[in-house]
RNA sequence: GGUACCUUGGCCGAGUGGCUAGGCACCGGUCUGCAAAACCGGCUACGGCGGUUCGACUCCGCCAGGUACCUCCA
């Protein structure tokens, strides 16, 4: 086991040698999405970093349990009048059950992260599963007086919490200063502090979602779940508590306070969050509405998009980037990262048939150091991909016979791809379309051999012809040595 | 307004007190009937102004521009 990996912790604001609790155990907790629409371009950016980090994890030798939320439930819309659900809203809009559109879009944002290769966590419980649990916690914090039934909701008491601890301490704000800078919301006349969030909120007469609890019908509050799921399946102290930047504060920020009296302090020892994703320098967000769905790019189905892009394309797009820096989208830099990881692929089918010599003059042994060097470094994964590139020198040179390499050298470099490039960065080879249209196929192979033969009779005219009509058709040839090669 | 962060070559994007990340594009070469593809090579940038230093893109200060959070958001 490898144990000298790095993580960033937001809570320290350094990086942090990784220290597990229990080794080889490891307790991953991340916020999911809430599914009351698409996953978009910036929902994939957490589910790929996080999964890097549970690949890596298990690549080095942990067990890791990796929780990952689905909020059904609790999110109240700011720009409605009364507070309505997110889920109950768009249910009523569409008169179905707002179970009905959870699962619905529970189900497609499992289809794009499958795409996205994106592996499933191991275990991914539902809000609406766990009233009892949010209910209990809610208690538990009344019980020792942190918090207060008002209007049948339930508010923790942030000003009092302050006093004896640092409500602040994970996104650096100091309560004083909030206060000064607040803007006054509607709602605000049950808190005795306009900083207090939500345990448990009453539920108005038309409000769908509702459950009993000892303060009459209502719904859990906004921060409740991750608290209540991540200690029920993780304990009360656990390794790392992840999620986008966007929630330091004030989700995570709420959620600590709650950890700090349900289970006490310093329940959680590594805080990691993922920077955004930008489109034209600014932040793709739902309430901005300059969001791209994943569906979208996979099928180029919107209008600043000049072409569908790959799954593994968004991938790839998104590890050449370190998961705490912004990144900004453009077609321009996803067709970049098509193409070299295009190359990437190439250069991996290449490594699988090379040929070991006596001689040798590649050092594969520091060639693999340098790719772990690289995600120990709190998951550096655009060094590990340049590595990857600078590697592709090598296998080329040695294909063309410029450079010579052993048997012991070779095995170790096929083996640094393979764990690299497909089990760390979860990068797989796609299925070209046309290998499902067996019929186009054939013809199109057909029509090719017809003009290789036209070509061997110096037949230019002819063989010309061919490829520049399946060109117009929108079939690139690209022939080779041993014949010919095509896409579309 | 408060707090934090960012500003790198045509574009994307790493990183470091002295040792040209990498990708894409572009240019040259090899290959090819031609072209494309592929491969090889070239392309030496760090917002502005001061300061610290033998030396700063890297540290400090100021200025300019931008972003995020302060409300649901990944």
């Amino acid at each position: 086991m490898q144990e000298n990996l790095f993580l960033y912790n937001s809570l320290s604001r350094k990086k942090e040698k990784f220290t597990a609790i229990k080794p080889p155990f490891v307790g991953m907790y991340v916020c999911g999405p809430t599914v009351y629409g698409d996953a978009h371009l910036g929902h994939a950016r957490p589910a790929i970093t996080f999964d890097l980090l549970f690949r890596y994890f298990q690549h080095i030798g942990y067990k890791v349990r990796y929780v990952r939320n689905i909020t059904d439930v609790g999110h109240l819309e700011s720009d409605a009048d009364q507070g309505e659900d997110k889920i109950a809203k768009k249910a009523k809009l569409e008169q179905v059950e707002p179970m009905e559109i959870a699962q619905f879009y529970s189900d497609r944002y499992h289809r794009d992260m499958d795409k996205l290769n994106v592996l499933r966590p191991s275990i991914e419980p539902r809000a609406s599963g766990h009233i009892i649990e949010q209910i209990e916690l809610t208690q538990k914090i009344i019980d020792t007086g942190y918090a207060y039934v008002s209007n049948g909701s339930v508010y923790f008491d942030v000003e009092k919490y302050n006093q004896k601890y640092n409500y602040g301490k994970l996104s650096g704000r100091i309560l004083e200063d909030l206060y000064s800078n607040t803007r006054q919301l509607d709602g605000q006349d049950e808190k005795r502090n306009s900083f207090d969030f939500a345990l448990w909120k009453n539920a108005s007469p038309e409000h769908i979602m509702r459950w009993n609890s000892p303060w009459g019908q209502g719904f859990p509050g906004w921060h409740a779940e991750c608290s209540a799921m991540g200690h029920k399946y993780l304990g009360e102290k656990f390794d790392i508590h992840g999620g986008g930047m966007d929630l330091l504060f004030p989700h995570h920020e709420c959620e600590i306070a709650q950890n700090t009296i349900a289970v006490g302090e310093n329940s959680i020892n590594y805080w990691v969050h993922n920077n955004m994703i930008t489109i034209n320098g600014q932040k793709m967000g739902k309430s901005l509405g300059n969001f791209i769905t994943l569906d979208e790019l996979f099928t180029g189905a919107n209008k600043v998009l000049e072409k569908a892009y790959s799954p593994m394309t968004i991938r790839f797009f998104i590890l050449q980037a370190h998961y705490r820096s912004t990144l900004d989208f453009s077609n321009e830099a996803l067709q970049a990262a098509e193409k070299g990881l295009a190359r990437l692929l190439k250069g991996v089918e290449t490594l699988q048939g090379l040929k070991p010599s006596k001689e040798n003059n590649f050092d594969a042994e520091k060639f693999r150091q340098d790719c772990y060097d690289a995600m120990n470094d709190d998951l550096n994964s655009p060094i590990l991909i340049s590595n990857l590139f600078e590697g592709l020198k090598t296998i080329n040179s040695v294909a063309t016979g410029s450079e010579k390499i052993d048997e012991k050298n070779l095995n170790i470099l096929k083996e640094t791809y393979n764990t690299f490039l497909f089990n760390v960065l979860g990068l797989k080879l796609e299925n070209e379309d046309a290998g499902n249209n067996e019929m186009l196929e054939d013809v199109v192979n057909m029509v090719l051999n017809l003009r290789l033969s036209a070509k061997e009779k110096k037949d230019w005219a002819t063989s010309d012809f061919i490829r520049d009509e399946l060109t117009k058709i929108g079939i690139k040839v690209k022939d080779t040595k041993e014949g010919f090669e095509w896409e579309i």
